[in-house]
This record gives structure tokens, sequence and C-alpha cells, in this order.
DNA sequence: ATCATTTTTTAGCCTTGCCTAAATTATAAT
DNA sequence: ATTATAATTTAGGCAAGGCTAAAAAATGAT
């Protein structure tokens, strides 16, 4: 299993693999616009992957990882998670900097040194953010916990995962003093699906609902 | 000053800071051998670096590297000689295995984390070859030592580097228990520029002078 | 059922970096 | 001083992975 795949082709799997929680296919503009590109770039790389054997494509109806694609997507997130538990631990880089770094050097490390990184680490089972990482034959941990949009109102709760999604938000997260083992209460939830008030140690914030299911908590 | 060159590009450098010992221009041929490309691919990456201001070209005659193109190489062998290290040191590579990753790491890496690993090393002067790491600024430390095959026979001398060249050529010299710390001596040599004959710790060897040149001793 | 809007695909183009084959220039040998 | 050889450049192509604009299909609203 030669997986000599381009970055691009690595990045739209992982894409691919994130955006198909449900199991309904994945619509072409999601996917573009999760990567950043022009829905006919997106289109283009789509029957490139489908000619691989690596997703199948109804056209006009949207794309599904095959076993083989999905195979090749965990193990770009284990790569991912594993090298950002690396950067925190032994280059002493924050939770809310690795992912950046990581999604470049995901491409670019051997197999060799991920193995190397996971042992240097004492085989961790889980990144920066609380995400499970992935065994090396394919199989993903389960995660407990529950959206945070979801969580009852005034109940005490605990952080266990920030679903990873941009820089920004992860570092608007940092700021507000949201991270992975800290206690959150919903405060006060808006009608109509309005803004989440939460306390944490450090204060309250106001969270749009979009924004609190990023946030798992237990 | 952004370094968003290529991967390419910055190989491209890289050689040409190598192979322009002397002072002498490089050759176009010498350049397309050392990267593994054709003749024809060096020319037009050439014109595509004299355009960019990073090499003076003469048609023809030869490359050489101007001082922003001197600084964009020196600081491409600074990551890599500190990645090489840090390999070593952290993820317990063999150094004969150091160069192969680090090729690939050494575009891939941001500058925090080539400031970071530095740091967690401990500020280290030399990569697990011998070679000194240049400044952060460009400045690259003299370093002492003569190519084996201009010392004097039968004259016990220290190896201090080996000048990196193939990792296939590593991995020899690894194997003949040729490393940086290591004593070894020339034993023979054979007329007309023939093979050297040395003796080390784990016994002796013939190299062509060549190889010998890679080398250094003190 | 028809029309308007949105989504998706197709068509055509661009850049990067590589290739081979053919010209051109430099170098070496008569 | 030619002439042969070697090095270098030019010309023309190819694959990846983007883009925009136009066509086609699906969806939603009268
Ligand atoms: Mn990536
Ligand atoms: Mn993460
Ligand atoms: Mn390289
Ligand atoms: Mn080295």
């Amino acid at each position: 299993m030669p997986d000599m795949h381009s970055r691009s082709v690595q990045d739209y799997l992982k894409a691919l693999y994130k955006l198909q929680h449900n199991d309904t296919p994945v619509s072409t503009s999601e996917l573009a616009a999760r990567l950043h590109v022009a829905p006919a770039s997106a289109t283009a790389m789509i029957k490139k992957l489908a000619d691989a054997g690596l997703v199948e494509h109804v056209p006009y109806q949207g794309s599904r990882l095959t076993e083989s694609g999905r195979r090749e997507a965990v193990n770009m997130v284990r790569r991912h998670r594993i090298i950002e538990q690396f950067l925190q631990e032994v280059l002493h880089y924050r939770w809310d900097e690795v992912d950046e770094e990581a999604e470049v050097l995901e491409h670019a490390v051997s197999d060799k040194m991920v193995d190397r990184m996971w042992e240097v680490l004492g085989r961790p089972s889980h990144d920066p953010h609380g995400s499970p990482i992935p065994d090396a034959d394919g199989h993903v941990p389960h995660q407990p916990g529950t959206p945070l949009s979801e969580w009852p109102d005034n109940t005490p709760a605990t952080i266990v995962r920030l679903v990873e999604r941009s820089p920004e938000e992860l570092r608007y997260f940092a700021q507000q003093g949201i991270r992975p083992g800290e206690a959150v209460q919903i405060v006060q939830r808006a009608p109509f699906d309005g803004p989440i008030t939460i306390r944490t140690a450090s204060g309250e914030t106001s969270l749009s609902p979009e924004l609190a299911q990023a946030i798992h908590v237990q």
C-alpha cells in the first residue's frame, strides 16, 4: 500500500472524512469551502480520487470515501494528532499553535518519524485538543462527550475536547479560557438558536450555537 | 524577507551553494547532476533564479549566487543541520539516517519550529556529521580540518567531519566504522590517484580519493 | 407545471517543474 | 584553421492543481 499521494490528495481525503459525519454523501461545495478552493477545482479532484478508487462519486449528488479512502484519511488524522501532541510536549507549543504547523508536517514526515514521535511521547492516546489518536491499523477510538450546544442548562460539565476548526477559533477559545479539562456551565440560552452564554473559571462569554458545537463536554 | 520559495528553488540554491567552493561559477551540468534533473531543467530554473535576483547567470558560462541567494542557501543549510541534530538527539535516529528525513523537512518546518528545536537541543554548534550549524544571521562558522586525501601517510588523525553526500555513502562510512570523533590513519596510498587504504578502530578499508575527500580530519 | 435560483460540472487557461529532441555555442583535437 | 565533441540552451510537451466563465442539472417557489 504505497501511500505516496500528494499533499492535495491527502488534504481532500481528510476533509471528506471530517465532513462525512452522518453518512449522507459530502457535497462538492462543502468540500470546496472547507479547502478554500473553487467548486470547479473540487470537482476535478473528486474525479481523480474516484479514478484512484478513493471515493465514490455520483454526479450532482455528492461523494463518499471508499474503504481505502477512509483508511488513508484516518491515517492522516493519526499523523496530524501525533504531530500536534509532539509539538506541545517536546517543543513547548501552545495548544492553539499546533494545528497550523501540523497541517504542513503531516505531509512531510516519514512513517518512521511518526512512530518515533509516538514512542518518545509514551504512546499517547489523545492530542492537545482532547481528540483521540487513531490506531496505526485504522481503528478510531470512540470519544465520549456531548456537544455543549446539546448540554442541559445550569449543569456543571468538564470540557473533554475542542473539535478542530480554524486556528482563529482555537485562539479565541484559548483567550476565553476554554480548554480541555476546564469546567463550564451554560448560564443562559437565547431563544431561536441564539447565542449561548457560558461561565468558565475565567468569566462569562457568549458563543454562537455553531461554535458551541465544537466544545465537547461530559 | 519573505522566504516563501518553493521546495525546488530552495534545493537549487542549496546545491549552488555547495558546488560553489572555490569561486568559479557553477556549471549547469554539475548542478543538474547534483539534483538528478536533466540539464535543460536546470537551465530553466537558473533563468527563474536569475530573474528573482538569486543568481547571476552568464549563458554558456555558469551561475553564481548573489548575496541574497547565498543568504537563503545558508539558511537552508542551517535548517537542515538543526533538523539532523534534532532527529539524532530527540528521536534517536542514527547519523546515517538523518539526512534523508531532513532533506524533506527543511522545506516544511516553520522558522518558529527551527528555533524551538535549536533551543531544546541546547543551541548546538554542529550536526551529527560534524558540520557546523550556521548562525541565524547567515554567518557560517569556520570549520577546522583537512580532507583525508591530503593528509600525510602514517600519521594518526581524528575524524572531525563527514561532508554530506549521498545517504548510501554515509551508510557505507557507518558500516566501515568511519564516523566523527573516530581515529584514522592512512596505511597505504596507491599511485596515480589510486585507492587510499586506511585503518580505523574497526579494521582496514580502501577508499577512492574521491570518497576520502569527504572525510575531514585533524 | 413552469420559471427562477442554486449547485455542480464542463471548457478553456495558467503556473510550476519536470522531460526529450533539436539547435546552438564552447572546447578540444587535428 | 577546421572539425569533431561536449556542454548548454531552446522548443515543444506533459502532469498537477489551481482559476474563471459558461453550460447543465437539481431544487424551490409560484
Ligand atoms: Mn494538511
Ligand atoms: Mn487537534
Ligand atoms: Mn531538500
Ligand atoms: Mn549533515
